[in-house]
DNA sequence: CTGCCCCTGTAA
DNA sequence: TTACAGGGGCAG
């Protein structure tokens, strides 16, 4: 599932793919995607056009075109990347753009909740102002980190996953990074003290690091993200089993209807 | 703020 | 056969 190092390398990918290539056909094959407008009106929105930049907000997907922009939101199972023959796309695709050389973009999507809208440029930059500071991007100083998840009644885990807070943090690395900084997730982000915030902030960026470089590496192609050596759950996923660093069994709670897994051992 | 919903593959 | 997973939008 994409969270925010998963976003980022289909971003870095789609630079390399995407740069200079014209669409010369917009092929929707479910409906919602571009919702609210039509596939037709996208198709006529983005057909003939060049792809200028590709920009990342949280985990928002902006691919700028010469009088629009693509808007993506990969959702839970989305995916972004380009085949060399447009009839052979797969099964699960949502929509391919067929481009100047051959070859096509794909967004597959095999559970369909993701997103690909076609916008006048500077509306989706607008819709995404309210988003938190990007931990990838060093945008996420200390001192600020400190006033956006110290300062909620929340439990830290729910201040961690709201983007008007930060932008991009998800379960599995807000459960991963609370692991690494020794924090209990019930705990309300108004009684995390210095200390522990400066070592979630750390672990945070760590984390997403880490999950950046197995996003980068690990990826497979067509078919999805795989997991590798580098980015091991040490918590998520991980309920009954022994904690990694103390043995433990990890737990796993609900929290704001989502599962949440934590070493009662490590976290306090 | 919480909880439901979208969707579909996978696990109990 | 049913429950559940996930991100985010929206209703209550």
């Amino acid at each position: 599932m994409p969270e925010l190092p998963e976003v980022e390398a289909v971003c870095r990918r789609l630079r390399r793919h995407l740069s200079g290539r014209r669409i010369v056909a917009a092929r929707l094959f479910r409906a919602r995607l571009c919702a609210p407008q039509s596939p037709a009106q996208f198709a006529r929105a983005v057909t003939g056009q060049r792809f200028v930049s590709i920009e990342r907000r949280g985990k928002n997907i902006l691919a700028h075109l010469e009088r629009a922009t693509l808007w993506a939101h990969l959702r839970l199972t989305g995916n972004l990347y380009t085949i060399s023959d447009p009839e052979r796309r797969p099964a699960t695709a949502s929509a391919c753009l067929v481009l100047d050389n051959a070859r096509a973009l794909v967004f597959d999507d095999p559970r369909g909740l993701g997103m690909l809208r076609a916008v006048a440029p500077g509306e989706a930059g607008r819709a995404l102002a309210g988003l938190g500071p990007d931990p990838l991007s060093g945008e996420l100083t200390l001192a600020r980190f400190a006033a956006l998840a110290g300062g909620g009644r929340s439990s830290i885990k729910t201040l961690l996953m709201d983007q008007k807070r930060l932008a991009g943090l998800r379960n599995i690395y807000a459960a991963e990074a609370l692991f690494r900084a020794g924090i209990d997730p019930r705990r309300p982000g108004a009684r995390l003290g210095k200390v522990r915030l400066r070592r979630l902030h750390r672990a945070i960026v760590q984390v997403l690091r880490e999950g950046l470089a197995s996003a980068v590496t690990g990826y497979r192609g067509p078919g999805g993200f795989v997991e590798t050596e580098f980015f091991q759950p040490a918590v998520y996923g991980r309920q009954g089993l022994p904690c990694r660093r103390c043995g433990r069994k990890i737990r796993r709670i609900r929290q704001s209807g989502r599962s949440t897994f934590f070493c009662p051992g490590c976290q306090r």
